[in-house]
DNA sequence: TATGAATGAGCCTTCATTCAT
DNA sequence: AATGAATGAAGGCTCATTCAT
């Protein structure tokens, strides 16, 4: 039964692909059901098992698909230039990640996906890993080093690598208890500009060297 | 069937407790199973019904009996004193919030569980945002506004307190990035000491005064 | 999930095995489901999961009962006497061996499933041959060499013992291609003293030694 | 629909036919999938719909197509003559019988199938009865009456006959029995002239007179 | 003549729940 | 206070078949 990435044109296969990328990123891998997404794509069952071969290599062609359109739309370099200082490539990286992540009208569920898969892997983690995180990854650490005057693999430098992308993973996750604690407030794609503005330049100011004194 | 919080001190619904806090925090509400809790508790599949009525019922005894033990254990206010200037509490802040979601091991599940929640809510999160989240996020604010000299409403204050909530979460969530990308190194309760000390830093810069020009 | 060799007594326990058996006999391993078990048993199909865990432990248990049952009923050397004569150890080894593979009304399908195990072994049959058919050959194999004078390992004897065997099992078999041809006449139960004396002195008259001229 | 038996000369229905004769003879009628068929024959599935109907109608092609191959290869009466003894075409009918059953390779997977059929017949056994049992079975008793000199339907020679299939049939499935007590050993096609020595021989003895004294 | 696409029925298994004791 | 037994609903998957081209 050779199913393979039968990249067929078919009506049904982009139907269940975008159904599964939306219901995969709202309820994860297990939660989701064949038989939800198929019917949310006005497909039978048994389509899943002709296009992908089962459950699993759908949501492995969910994730290349979404990948490829993210990594289209917002390359992790979008609107770096190699002569920027590094401040401005951070705050161009930032966006980016933003953008990556928050965008969710669009046929671009992997934002949602991706933020799942940061906190609550599945068995897919690791490809994503490899093809979409340890790039990005490796981008913001060459960043940050530079303005630290350090080596990327300093331990300081992973420490604020990682404050940054916790923010910025934050404001994606922050929907529920912003909207309960905050009723009417919440942050979403169109406050990008301004999470981009303050995370930032919260980031910046903690990224100052060691010795300067704190004054306030 | 008369259930209620039924507060018996029987030994089965002790081991119930103990081994739903460890499952429902490693697999989350619904990836948990009864069976998977009882067979560890060793106790009968039909005790949780006798118990407690259901898996929520069950669900929401483990949240509550946790959230006790924590906050008696790490109270959000831990080691801060009316007479400590904000960067101290803001210190204070970040440790007891960081010993709360990072504590693995102890009667603690509740630490996984609520940082599960915080990025993926199930229908138990508004009891955990009423009892938990929205005194501790009041407590930060409060700490946020005194340092930035702003009301506590302020939009400032309210990215700044995300900012750094969402620090503390990702070094909670980052084990399975870690991992791969850094093979060997991971934070645990073990390095509660030197990332608190990170955030504080970085996020006491971070909130240093608007107009103050950067200088590296 | 430890379910092991629950022998609870339990009525649908019960009922299941019988069924189980019933149809495996009839329908092999992979064409029997569990659907139809549970129908003929009366019991919900997740009985089958509670009381053996999946369908291949039922037919191991199935195999292991009805095993016991057929052994007991009609051991090997079922009226064999040590000081007999090899010849008569020989009729009795094949009334003993067609006994248990044509008794079909009785709690033993285990004949039918042996024999459909014989001709179209499934996962199971190494078990079958290690606890029942490897004895049960060295025992004939001992008879014939006994017969013919030679080493239980001699070529020959191995023949032998497969054409008795062969005999044995085919007019177990025969049912469907003898109603076609002989509408009417069947080799059943009730036929096993005819037949056991057939295959007796078919078989010893094949044994005699081979140097003798064949007359008739 | 016009199917029918349609012997159109396509390339795909050859293929079709040749991987079914060797599927339906290694997995049986039901087990066999037409997927597998097909993708073993390089055809899309619905290519058996096109040119048999359906799964029934190719089981039966194939079966109609081997049979035709199968006798015209080995006859039943294969090198006997007319003016043959009884026993030369015992011997000659077993040879005939044996290699139409073991060979293995070539298009003539008929053997396995029908050998299959013989203990575990599906729903085409009448067919192979009609035109391949029966009149085989004809033959084998003419013959075994002529040795006893008795009638063909006389109840003794209906016994025997059973005898010498059986045996025939038993070499021919005792593979996974051999391989299991004896490994190593195994009855195959190279081994033809042996068996067919050995079963002769053991039946031309068991046939003997029965008034005649069985003396060893 | 051939095939990619689609479908409904059915299979094994898992799960939370309930019943009787 | 506890448990062995039982159940209905649902989940993932496979299969023969059919449809449109």
């Amino acid at each position: 039964m050779i199913v393979e990435s039968r990249k067929s044109n078919s009506k049904t296969r982009a139907a269940i692909i975008e159904a599964a990328g939306r219901i995969f990123a709202e309820e994860g891998y297990k939660q989701a059901t064949v038989r939800d997404i198929c019917s949310h794509a006005g497909a039978n069952v048994a389509a899943i098992n002709y296009h992908f071969g089962d459950k699993k290599e759908l949501y492995l062609a969910v994730l290349k698909h979404y990948q490829e359109i993210a990594f289209q739309t917002y390359p992790p370099d979008l609107g770096m230039k190699e002569t920027q200082k590094p401040e401005e490539k951070l705050r161009a990286f930032i966006r980016s990640f933003l953008m990556r992540i928050m965008d969710d009208d669009r046929p671009a569920w992997f934002g949602k996906l991706l933020a799942r898969e940061f906190t609550n892997p599945s068995w897919a983690f690791d490809i994503l890993v490899e093809e979409n995180i340890r790039p990005s990854f490796r981008l913001l650490t060459g960043i940050i080093a530079a303005i630290l005057d350090k080596s990327p693999k300093d331990r300081r430098v992973l420490l604020c690598a990682m404050s940054i992308v916790g923010q910025c993973l934050y404001f994606r996750h922050s929907h529920p208890v912003i909207t309960r604690i905050y009723p009417g407030e919440a942050f979403g794609v169109k406050h990008i500009d301004e999470l981009t503005e303050h995370i930032t330049l919260f980031s910046l100011r903690g990224l100052m060297k060691e010795k300067r004194k704190l004054s306030r």
